[in-house]
DNA sequence: GTTAGACATGTTCTGATAGACATGTAAATC
DNA sequence: GATTTACATGTCTATCAGAACATGTCTAAC
């Protein structure tokens, strides 16, 4: 349950609301830990429960401001520190990769095509995300240099698969050898 | 759901009880798609009433082995063809990096240092499953060229995360510059 | 014979996630 | 004055994932 500790985070960088979070984690984490407005809420509130976050009130609509507590700011600081992280990532398109082979070559180069665009897209999203900062559109304060490591990585990682995707789409017409019998699924029917 | 495509998908390639489908997914799929083998069985059993596999009781332990059946094959090209794919990337690490600038130039350099050699060994982990594969050591059928594209993007994405903790740890010792009043929770408090 | 380790298959419970449902306000445009 | 858009906060329910619980067999070593 790392969205917990995604929202202690946002809100030690600065205090936030509800929509203010469904909002920066859709933009900042997108893609690497979606979580819609009801799981925020709800954390929202065991974190408070909790003493790790207080709220605030704030102007004419009953608008909830969070603010960390001393408390959240040891445990945000305890799970960075920590040395037995999970490692494990979520990703569809690696399973799929795995049975390329059951596609037609033509289904195959037109679906890498896409892939490629879309990481394409990711990396430079993050990109612009490190830019925007070092413009200080986002009310610059103390996440400067970590910040442009951590763009680094998704941009990295991001860059990997389109890069991988363009390559696998011309170095792969899915013509390797195969053995006696080991139709192709898109083959025709052999004649009897 | 795509756990029920990857185990179509390792059934289409050979049939296999489900023993064998929880070791194959955790050796294949790793960390880019862990389960249980609670999760395998009871989704066995839904494709199986689904009728998109078919089981066989073999040998005298009353090992289960499944086969997939016609219907089972178009549902995996279908599932393979399919353009509006999922491309959500579950990746606690990315995460916790967006807060690198909470923890402590040591702190930090000693984690990095650790993710690195994490992510190398996931990477190698992968060139030697495509190595093996070229000595044909799994019983080879048709995998082969797919196999090899496949295990490349997830070297590449495993490889590119070890460069970047690698460069992250020597082109960071956090001291970006920082703004008035905006001390690092590490920090020493000021003198009154 | 008995014990240990690999093989093999399930259920159950708890927590995480995602989509749908539900409500209401402030500001800007028409 | 009416409508639309963005702001803002929640609940409910179904499904999914993961850990623990539970059971039993075959094979090889002792």
């Amino acid at each position: 349950m790392s969205l917990r500790h995604a929202l202690l985070g946002l809100i030690t960088d600065e205090p936030a609301s509800g929509w203010d979070l469904t909002n920066r984690c859709a933009e900042i984490f997108g893609p690497v830990w979606p979580a819609g407005h009801p799981q925020i809420y709800g954390e929202l509130s065991r974190l408070t429960a909790d003493g790790l976050i207080e709220v605030d009130h704030e102007g004419p609509r009953r608008r909830k401001v969070y603010r960390v507590t001393d408390t959240g700011t040891a445990e945000l600081r305890r799970w960075l520190a920590q040395t037995d992280t999970d490692h494990t990532m979520r990703f569809e398109p690696l399973v799929r990769a795995f049975f390329f082979q059951h596609m037609t070559p033509g289904d195959l180069t037109g679906h890498l095509g896409r892939e490629a665009r879309y990481y394409r897209e990711q990396a430079d999203k993050y990109r612009e995300l490190a830019a925007a900062k070092d413009r200080g559109d986002y009310g610059d304060s103390p996440r400067t240099h970590a910040m442009r490591i951590t763009v680094e990585a998704a941009v990295r990682l991001f860059g990997a698969l389109a890069d991988w995707a363009e390559w696998a789409q011309t170095a792969t017409p899915l013509t390797a050898p195969r053995a006696e019998g080991d139709r192709h699924p898109a083959d025709p029917p052999p004649p009897e």
